[in-house]
DNA sequence: CCGAATCCAGAACGATACTG
DNA sequence: CAGTATCGTTCTGGATTCGG
């Protein structure tokens, strides 16, 4: 158990570890890099959006159906938030009935990165957090 | 840009990505293990006492002292639920006046493998996250 | 020193109905 | 089909006060 060092990962040269972030600074508030990124996107709905789209280019009303719950409202508000971030792009094409693609950016693709790691780490304590987030929401 | 697939990362065999999980259920809601970890740490306090406890055990003062703005409150609810969810393991000495140790479980420990990445990704995108964090926090 | 209890303001979210 | 507007609820987090 390397977790603090990722000694593993360390081949990359620009490879940096929390303990270096804590290093050069230590007093810990919002202006954490760590804080603002997982803030952007740590709502709802965002993740499943942005995990829908890594399909590929979608319409509305795809998304509406594949993302279970959501309403028109969340949906619509989530897509601005995110083309607002730059992390996906907006095509509305002039027909009628209207149609309108939504697709990710280069910014939006980066994202598989960290919530790949995410998964893996989700998946290698699956029993535990399943069980913590059925405890979560009965509250 | 090869961040969907992560060919890079695949020479570990159990290595899952994002489209093996869409592959196999494509229906996304919030059953979807992504979500259920990210919803567990995605809090105003959360990720900053984890960050805090990586350096080692801490009592109370010191994490309120560390962890600039936030509330003795804040700060016991956060413990509270990082104990809860046992990443964190609480010791109280039965001393007058009254100490308290704060120390990561191995579990806790092992957040800092999905945090790293973030950590990472948000380094490589940071101009664009700074500008981003400070105009969601304006409105 | 550590933490519990209470009250309250604001944000996030959902339901519904409506427009081009 | 895509998106907007309005309203009401729920949840989060902050301020303050009190107790062991």
């Amino acid at each position: 158990m390397d977790a603090l060092n990722s000694e593993a990962r360390k081949e990359n040269e620009n490879y940096l570890t929390l303990q270096e972030l804590l290093h050069v600074k230590s007093d810990l508030d919002e202006s954490c890099i760590l804080h603002q990124s997982l803030s952007l996107i740590a709502d709802k709905w965002t993740l499943l959006v942005l995990m829908a789209l890594m399909q590929g280019t979608k319409r509305n009303s795809e998304l509406q159906r594949q993302i279970k719950g959501i309403s028109p409202k969340m949906l619509t508000q989530t897509l601005k938030t995110l083309i607002s971030y730059g992390m996906v792009d907006r095509k509305a094409y002039p027909e009628v009935p209207p149609r309108v693609e939504y697709c990710l950016t280069e910014f939006g693709i980066s994202t598989a990165d960290p919530l790949t790691a995410l998964l893996n780490w989700s998946v290698a304590w699956e029993e535990q957090l399943v069980k913590l987030y059925k405890e979560k929401v009965a509250r």
